[in-house]
Order: structure tokens, then sequence, then C-alpha cells
DNA sequence: ATTTTACTTTAAAATGATTCTAAACTACTT
DNA sequence: AAGTAGTTTAGAATCATTTTAAAGTAAAAT
């Protein structure tokens, strides 16, 4: 599909900038980035944009499904007194965190780990949403 | 045991400042909290503190296991062209991250879910170190 | 006990990421 | 072609965090 039309689908008003960052992001492979790298990207494309278009057009694929923004990339650090291996439940609409004590979790499968690394540490966080 | 033999246990050198942080975290039950929730804290219980010293205390009782950081409090966001469901490893030393598609992982259980919420979504994170 | 040394605290400035603002612009509708 | 509602822009503002350099303090050495 054309990314006109992937726009349009996901409600976005195809604008010149957000058909940029289309062409940069929804076809080839997959990738992680931050809205800096966009914006380097940008310019190597020779095009121009500010970076506060580059923020609100991040928000507003993230908001209609066409990115996602990993989880674990908030901007305020949190501490934590519990210092034993635990997981997470996450208020998504407080931020509020509650511990789970890790024998509430028993992962069944776990991936390959690449090669020349070692696991180091397994995180969850369990998103939750107000039930209706 | 007293909190200045856990600073000094810790390696921490047992300053006044420390003395004070150590007294509202390491005693009574765990939570999560910010540098200013902290900062308040303290000033509630009649001290004062630089913003400053706050955080660079905060650091030092991390990095001698006092403490933890909540994994996903980062201050960068990351954005992922990959919308399906998935999971991540992150290169502890680096950052990077690297997609685990979902069928690589299983959660064989998960804790009770607390009343009045739903599961909106689970994130796994493996931290990854250097083999040596 | 005093001096020395290395570490720590402080206020303030600096940095970095992100959001906001108000004016200019542009896609879509009438 | 004109209207209107949404978008982009530069720059200012904000927020979290780190750095700086000077003053202060705990521990080690005399």
């Amino acid at each position: 599909m054309k990314n006109i039309d992937k726009l349009r689908r996901a409600g976005l008003r195809p604008t010149k900038q957000r058909l940029i960052i289309a062409d940069i992001l929804l076809d080839g492979p997959n990738r992680h980035f931050t809205a800096e790298d966009l914006q380097d990207e940008i310019c190597a494309s020779g095009n121009y944009m500010s970076i506060g278009t580059v923020y609100n057009c991040l928000k507003r694929f993230k908001n209609s499904g066409l990115i996602k923004q990993v989880e674990y990339s908030k901007d305020t650090a949190i501490f934590d007194t519990n210092t034993t291996f635990h997981h997470h439940f996450l208020n998504e609409e407080t931020g509020e965190l509650i511990d789970i004590e890790n024998d509430k979790v028993i992962l069944g499968k776990l991936p390959e780990i690449p090669s020349g690394f070692l696991n180091s540490g397994v995180d969850i966080i369990i998103k939750l949403k107000k039930h209706t």
C-alpha cells in the first residue's frame, strides 16, 4: 500500500512532512530510533523538519498505531526500595507501580540469548487498565 | 541493623545527608518514588537537601545495591516500527534493543490481576551483558 | 589532637529531551 | 475561490538531570 493511503487509513492528514517520515519509517525493515535519530535521517534524505514537528508526527503516528513507543523509555527516573528480583504492574492511567513478587510469575519458555551475551536479568511489566 | 552500618557496609561514607535519606528509605515498607518525591519527604521531615545531592545520593545508593531503579524509567523516548506484540533484549552497555518475537516467549504463570483492572499488555525486557 | 587528603555538598549554571505558543501555512470542505 | 480546521515553524518554556567550582566534612596520616 502507498504511504499516503497508510496515513489516510490511520486518520492522519497526509502532509508533506508526514509523508517524508512515512517514507523513512514505513517501508523497509523494523527499527528502534529516537526523535533525533529520525531528524538526522530526514536531513540525510535532503529534507528539513523542525524538531517540534518530528515529535508531533511521532506522537500522531503512535496514537494511530503506525508505530509504537518502547514501554520503558519514560522521562522520569523511578526508584524502588525493593531490591529483590521482582516485576511490576503498571497502572497506565496513573503511572502507579505495584510490585509483583518473583514467584508469582513463571517464564515457561525463553528466547535464545544472542551469542556472546549472557542474560543479566528479566523485567516484566504487566500494564493495567480499569475494568469497565 | 542501624542505617549507619548499612551505609558503611555498602561502602558509602555515612554523611549527614545520606543518613537522612537512609532513615527515610531503608526502614519501613518498600515503595516507588522519584528524586523529587524524596526531596519533598526530606523537607517534610524538617530537613533540607539540594536536589543535586538527592540525585547524587540516589545514584550512589543504586550503585551499591541499597535501592534499585525501575528499568523502564529512562530519559529518552525510543520508538519502534514493529507494531506487533513483541518483547526486547536490551544490551545494557550500549542501550541497543533487539526484538524478540512473541512466540519465542511463553509465560507459564501470571500473577492475579488486581481487582477492578484488566491486563492490557505484557512487556518483557531481557537485559544482556557481554559474555566474558 | 592537628593536618592532610579525598570525598561530599551546595547553589547555580548547563544540558538534553520534550512541550508549548502564536503566527504563518496548507489540506480539505463548501 | 473562500472558509475553516488542522499543521508546521522558530523560538521560548519547561522539566529532569548533570556539571561546575567553591566551601565543607569524614577519615587517614601525622
